[in-house]
DNA sequence: AATAATTCAGACAAACTTGTCTGACTGTTT
DNA sequence: AAACAGTCAGACAAGTTTGTCTGAATTATT
């Protein structure tokens, strides 16, 4: 028996998710994530190991909460060119929703250049899940040629580069940038 | 007389550069500065007042670095269409000669959520730099329309998007998935 | 020659970091 | 009844962090 789905450990992933994506994980300390959720700190640790892999639950979850949000955003929706349109828009929810705290994917990379090799994965694994999100949604446009990944990708880093500048300015109007390139290209 | 520069600053700014773009701001410590650069503490402190201060040299000298190299990169070069392309392909370079570290005022910020005034500052200014550069470019291309600013921004887009995936997946496809998109919307 | 600016080594402060450990206290399962 | 899983508060270790300060030595300027 492994990892039982305490209310302990959902308050300390809760507060750690809050933490570090508001906060970023350097500078968020197991001492605040324990007095935030009113834990003992061998509690924590008797759920995680260590710092990294509470830091691999906090992806894992990040990436639920992204999934979950865009399911719900694009929920019958059956127009592939429509549903990458409320993706973008759904991402502009998100910033607006998170204080502009950008991907945290990408951050978390951002923030451990040493990579260490759990957290890596993780962040690669919900960052290639976004990725085939859009080839889902082009494949369905285009059934023929054998562009769909090159639209894909063209429409990935479109996604990445308005979510970044989005962080960067603390505005929306990268996501617009984005909205209006992809009105052209699709 | 203000900030003459002499050898230790000179020192000091250069080994910053180094550690706070390798290793990231939050785990470059000013110890490890002193040290690796050869210098007193008093030192440093004599030349810099903060470690934020230092951090603002630091994202200045990137800039400079990066525009240096940029402009070398195309000189001679009139075609607009192609000084784009070579922006992308001086940018592959130098994420390789760096290890793809990424876009260091984009990891700043997503170090640094809190963002002190004149690191914000310093770092948007950075930014927008290099919108103008496609601002410029497009402009060249295109003189009529209105559609200047829009062109530049998807560039721009495509631009940090490729950068941050790059830094994540630490290989060049990212860019090259951006020159497959230049080329069709150019 | 006298004054200024610059640099040095390193101690020190006060706070923080992750992680371990003690010892006790629940509640549940066997 | 015994064992186990889970939680608690908090001390502790060993190290790090930024920044200040002392006091002396070197270099440059006037």
């Amino acid at each position: 028996m492994t990892t039982a789905d305490t209310s302990v450990r959902r308050q300390i992933i809760n507060t750690a998710d809050r933490l570090f994506y508001k906060q970023g994980y350097n500078l968020t300390g197991i001492n605040q994530i324990i007095e935030e959720a009113g834990v003992a700190k061998a509690s924590l640790y008797y759920h995680f190991p260590s710092k990294e892999d509470l830091c691999v639950a906090y992806l894992k979850l990040r990436g639920e909460k992204w999934s979950a949000m865009l399911a719900k955003y694009i929920e019958g929706v059956s127009d592939p060119r429509e549903a990458i349109i409320k993706c973008f828009e759904c991402r502009s929810k998100y910033l607006l929703q998170n204080d502009f705290s950008g991907c945290s994917y990408i951050r978390i990379i951002a923030e451990m250049p040493q990579r260490s090799a759990k957290i890596n994965r993780q962040a690669i694994l919900n960052k290639e899940k976004q990725r085939l999100f859009f080839i889902e949604q082009v494949s369905k446009l285009k059934k023929n040629s054998s562009t769909v990944n090159d639209l894909a990708n063209t429409i990935f880093l479109l996604f990445d580069g308005a979510t970044v500048q989005c962080q960067v300015y603390r505005e929306l109007s990268p996501i617009e940038n984005a909205l209006k390139a992809l009105k052209l290209i699709l």
